[in-house]
This record gives structure tokens, C-alpha cells and sequence, in this order.
DNA sequence: TGAATTGTTATCGT
DNA sequence: AACGATAACAATTC
């Protein structure tokens, strides 16, 4: 189903709903034990990790781009990046256990934090010093220091296209391939424009969109991913990811499905032109296009 | 069976 | 050298 598939991919939105349920259950709570299943996901190892953090207590509890950050009383901090399948569960009763958990933590008033991950993508990093973990990650598009003119002093003199860019995390953060296709159909702006090429219109178009979609994201608890506790909401307000072939929310053309840079993206062809001007005259244009073929 | 998914890394070309 | 494009890769599901 449309539903699990969406299920599967956190991005930003996501990460910080996490963040935000998580944090009053962890933070000011002591790690007594960790334990790992899957060594390979592991940084830099199972046993230095168990031994930096096992004892410590977590101070708080934070999202920096896709990743959760737990900060540790000692010992710097803990990362968490879910990647395509991760997911955290919380359990008191140890006894029964929900499938493929890849990773525990145990806490001091008896509560267990599973990691579970089909498909073991995700990754558990320790490391004391944030800025170096960190050190490949882009600017936070919800800042309130990022401004169109960050974005503009991002986007010029790149000739790159715009969806892989905004897909590239060393450049901005937080977008995936649900929030990336949102904010380029909000923009207007076609996935394979080139970056320099957007106009000062544009590149504020879409910084705007980028901030409106993640934030509408985040307002919905982010896009379902979790099948068995429903509680996000936003793959009801998606208007072209995975809508392919029905109607754009906003002119009723069919969303179209091509690749972009090996990735799936979805398009309204007439909100997103390639030459990046927006037809006008809806209904002239529609008659025209229906007699021609 | 192969396509799809994320983000990192390596590699090659400009 | 810096940038960009591309592919491989981790593993699993359907």
C-alpha cells in the first residue's frame, strides 16, 4: 500500500516529531545498559559506545538535520539517523518485542528505547566533540537565520539541478524526496532547473515553500511512519509525492512520474514548466493542448 | 527478478 | 582544485 510505502522514509518533519515525543521520556534519565544486534551500524564501535554511554545520563535531546542527538551528561553525545526503515520504540514490558530490533537502551526507571530497523540502514554514532560529527551537514532550513538570501548565496554559481541539490545534505538540510518534490511544486519550479538559473523571484519562492512544507510537516506530526501508531498526518496534505497520474491540487493536471538523478519524482507539468515560466490562461491552454492531440 | 528507498563515499570528468 | 555527475553500497521488501 501507498500508506506503508510512505511509511518508510523519515525526513526532517519526521525526525523531529520523534524528537519531541522522545524527549520527555529520556531526558534526566540514566543509560544502564545498551545492547546491539547488528554490530555493523554501530560507530566507531559496540563495545567503545557501550562503554561511553552506558552510566551516563541524557541532559537533552535534539534534531540537527535527520538526526537525533542525545547529549550526554559526560562523554559528548549519541546519534541516531534512522535512514530509510529506523524506528524507536518504547517499552516497559520487556517480555514481548516488536519485530527486527536492531539495538537497546535501558533506563534507570526500567524503561527500554528499541531501535528497530528492517532493512538496517540506520546508524548509531558516539562521538564527543558535535561540531566534528556534524562537520558535513548544511544549514538548518528552519532557522530563523536562513534567509532567501542564504539560499540565493547557496543556489548561485551552481550549476547543478535543483532537486539533487536540495536533496544533498552537505548543502541544506532535512529534505528528502517527499519534502523535496513539495517544495519544488509549491515553488513552481521544474526538479531539473539548474540552481544558477533560478531567478531571485524563484529562489524566494522556494525558499518560502521549503519552510511552509516542513513546517506543515511538522504541524502533522510528519508523513505516516509508523503503521501500527498512526498519529502523522501530512501524507493527506502531500500534492504530487506519489500521486502520480491524479490531479494537481492546484490546476487538476495529472501528476506526471519521471527520474530525476536516480531518484522517483513527481511533477504538475504545468505549475513546474521546464523553462520555468507558468502558463497563463488555464483554460485557453487546456483546450489548445486537447485539440492537438 | 529487479526496482525502490537514504545518505555516504569513491571515482571519473570538466 | 573545486565542482558535478554517477555509481556503488549498505539490506530488505514486494
Amino acid at each position: 500500500m501507498l500508506w506503508v510505502k510512505i511509511a518508510r522514509m523519515p525526513e526532517l518533519p519526521e525526525v523531529e516529531t520523534i524528537v519531541r515525543r522522545y524527549r520527555r521520556l529520556v531526558v534526566n534519565r540514566r543509560i544502564v545498559a545498551f545492547r546491539s544486534r547488528w554490530a555493523r551500524q554501530v560507530t566507531p564501535s559496540v563495545a567503545r559506545v557501550k562503554r561511553a554511554i552506558v552510566g551516563r545520563t541524557v541532559v537533552k535531546l535534539s534534531r540537527r538535520a535527520k538526526y537525533i542527538v542525545f547529549h550526554l551528561d559526560q562523554n559528548g553525545y549519541l546519534l541516531v539517523h534512522l535512514r530509510m526503515s529506523g524506528r524507536l520504540e518504547w517499552a516497559a514490558d520487556h517480555a514481548t518485542e516488536p519485530p527486527h530490533v536492531r539495538a537497546y537502551w535501558d533506563f534507570n526507571d526500567g524503561n527500554r528505547l528499541l531501535f528497530c530497523d528492517s532493512r538496517k540502514f540506520g546508524r548509531i554514532v558516539h562521538g564527543t566533540d558535535l561540531k566534528d560529527l556534524t562537520r558535513n551537514l548544511g544549514p538548518e532550513p528552519l532557522e530563523r537565520r536562513f534567509t532567501a538570501d542564504c539560499l540565493a548565496r547557496i543556489l548561485a554559481g551552481r550549476s547543478r539541478q535543483i532537486k539533487p541539490l536540495l536533496l544533498d545534505q552537505s548543502i541544506i538540510v532535512g529534505l528528502g524526496n517527499i519534502y523535496a518534490d513539495e517544495a519544488l511544486h509549491r515553488a513552481g519550479i521544474h526538479p531539473v532547473t539548474r540552481a544558477d538559473r533560478l531567478n531571485p523571484r524563484q529562489i524566494a519562492a522556494l525558499h518560502e515553500s521549503i519552510r511552509y512544507i516542513l513546517r506543515k510537516g511538522i504541524r502533522h506530526s510528519g508523513t505516516t511512519f509508523d503503521w501500527i501508531y498512526p498519529s502523522g498526518g501530512m501524507q493527506k496534505h502531500l500534492s504530487v509525492y506519489g500521486r502520480t497520474d491524479e490531479p494537481c491540487p492546484t490546476c487538476n493536471t495529472p501528476i506526471e512520474y519521471l527520474r530525476v538523478a536516480q531518484r522517483g519524482t513527481h511533477i504538475c507539468p504545468r505549475c513546474q514548466p521546464v523553462d520555468g515560466v507558468r502558463q497563463r490562461r488555464r483554460k485557453a491552454a487546456s483546450h489548445t493542448r486537447k485539440k492537438r492531440t
